[in-house]
DNA sequence: CCCTCATGATGAGGTAACCTCAGCAATATT
DNA sequence: AATATTGCTGAGGTTACCTCATCATGAGGG
């Protein structure tokens, strides 16, 4: 019948858990991406860019699950940081394609490798018996 | 040796997978809380309120992990809408101590249940071998 | 061919949830 | 008493989004 929780049962279930491996995930991730300087969705917007190649801001925003203006918003900063080019849509004429230049692609493929390492590096603990069931589960929950 | 990975394989792994569903998650939590127009970060800090009582906005800070000036404006915020309220530390003149009023605890109450409801819904497409073995392996993460 | 409607991008302006840095008052330390 | 520390808040900044309005272009109908 105690009401008050005590300060470690702060966990108040499945989400409370969830949400402090969350922020220590994104922590670590924005850690990994300090020596580029490029923000979290920079980078998200980059890794499209290195799945799909050159893509309208409209088609990047649809990957991102951002509205349209938003990624015009990103493209802007990476244009700005010369990771990514505009250039006309041969195909028509109001639209304008994104496309990573060479600096883009070095830095691109360097944060890749850096992720991946990070998430080695966190999933790490886990065995593999764990990190399967995890990735089975998270999946069911994705929807 | 195929370079460009397709469309169905946007999974880079558990990083992923995981962040899919924390998206997912919060969007849900975002939309169980719209009754009350409280944001999730005033319901956090009602959460805190409810659980320890009586708090400086300092100690507020802590147990959301932000810094001090934020807490001052989460409880702005919440002071407005008449769910908290500001009164003098008797025992320190500079400090205030930030309390619920008897709507902020109605309402703290309410969401507490509706937050439940929703991650009973959220995480009740998992069997309980599933929940636990979740439960047990994202403790680990944790750190 | 022109007219209307849809579409692609962007300007303007807004929000939530943070942050740091400065400054003021009150307390604690020496 | 002088100094340092603590507690809060003003001012102003950042990230990552959003909506709504605007403007050019494209596509379909009559």
């Amino acid at each position: 019948m105690t009401e008050h929780t005590v300060e470690s049962a702060d966990d108040e279930s499945l989400a409370e858990t969830f949400w402090a491996v969350a922020s220590r995930l994104r922590r670590q991730s924005r850690d990994s991406l300090a020596p580029w300087d490029v923000t979290p969705s920079q980078s998200r917007a980059l890794g499209v860019l290195a799945r799909h190649g050159e893509v309208r801001p409209g088609t990047l925003a649809e990957h991102l699950r951002i509205a349209p203006r938003s990624a015009t918003e990103v493209v802007d900063d990476l244009q700005m940081r010369g990771l990514v080019e505009r250039r006309p849509d041969p195909a028509d004429r109001r639209a304008t394609l994104v496309a990573l230049t060479e600096e883009g692609d070095r830095v691109s493929t360097a944060i890749r490798a850096a992720r991946r390492a990070e998430a080695d590096r966190f999933f790490g603990h886990l065995d593999d018996t764990d990190r399967t069931e995890l990735a089975r589960i998270l999946r069911t929950l994705r929807g």
